[in-house]
DNA sequence: CCCAGCATGTAACGAGTTACATGATTCG
DNA sequence: CGAATCATGTAACTCGTTACATGCTGGG
């Protein structure tokens, strides 16, 4: 039982969900693709965590519908209560961060640049997806119980760590700046 | 070649290196372990992109010194340009926060508690190195050919991104602690 | 005397990505 | 007519972790 299985099982005590949903709403916070979540949801179903039925579609291929057992419900409940081990994150640009020195001004603005711009896009989006909660459910979010609750922490968390981010790319390309309106255009000229 | 290979060249373009060495300034940028970066040495050195030397040492084994060829020196500034691909980050808390309404009040406070405290950790770290830094080059660090304006840059991003984070917590908890004071507290009488 | 740190490696396994494979519908 | 979305799966591969394996030094 890995952490992407509670993942799934974790999305499923909401209600019954396919493999291909189960993709679609943990993609905002844990990524994997199909090709990880089928065998996985097949692998749960042999050790009873959760059951499918079969819906078939009008015009559409037939789904496999999964729902959680009541097996799968307590192992959740168990997992949920223990400590969550520290985030990992993986970062090309810090990495090319740390050998800058070898990219040159005009390359290291466009690094950074990028990295801002992809920043905002995720802010705006997870603002945009708060709006809609808020619309959604005027203003109830803090009630710990309603389904709505977790996602308004989770919208937030994301606006916030999109925000530092971008922030921090803010403050590097004025280092930049600077940098190119005194030693190195001054060297040039 | 992947992004791990390219994070031990750039780190061995300021200097030598032992692969334990390299495991050892990767650990706060890319998270590696020695059974990763010993084989992939060897690859590197098969492909020319290092070399190593045997230097002996009294009382200790002897060592495996790393150094970067030309063309391993090229191929980092090839890579150093190019846009770095998005972070990547995986976050159990994240999907427990997906189903704390399972988890009750008591335990939800005790997660986001332990969150908050680790990244108040980091926060101090990398404050506390960044001081180091401060002292080691007397403000000189925002010289962009200095191999102190990388660390400069990677020691702010983790401050920046640990109080985010730290921020986050500080403010689930608040949430956490009015609704035991409101809805919560009041049901329970 | 045991533990932490330096120093290097391999083997087995689990996690994650990419590509292969299929097939219907809807929208531009 | 092609691209995107829904929908499911497998195979081959790379990436990453854990455990196995060794050996020496210095400090508590």
């Amino acid at each position: 039982m890995n952490t992407l299985a509670y993942g799934l099982l974790g999305i499923l005590t909401r209600g019954p969900c396919t493999g291909y949903d189960l993709m679609i709403k943990l993609q905002p916070f844990w990524e994997a693709k199909h090709s990880q979540i089928y065998p996985l949801l097949a692998r749960l179903e042999e050790r009873g965590y959760v059951a499918h039925t079969i819906v078939p579609q009008q015009n559409k291929p037939n789904k496999k519908v999964y729902a959680i057992s009541e097996q799968g419900r307590s192992a959740v409940r168990q997992w949920v209560v223990e400590p969550a081990s520290p985030p990992v994150t993986r970062d090309e640009l810090v990495l090319k961060t740390y050998c800058l020195w070898l990219a040159g001004a005009e390359s290291t603005l466009k690094l950074f640049q990028q990295r801002l711009s992809h920043s905002r896009q995720r802010m705006e989006h997870f603002s945009q997806r708060l709006e809609e909660l808020k619309k959604e459910c005027g203003g109830r979010m803090t009630d710990m119980d309603s389904p709505h609750f977790s996602r308004y922490l989770l919208l937030n968390k994301g606006i916030c760590s999109a925000r530092s981010q971008a922030e921090w790319c803010d403050w590097v390309i004025s280092l930049l700046k600077k940098e190119q309106g005194t030693n190195f255009f001054d060297h040039s000229i």
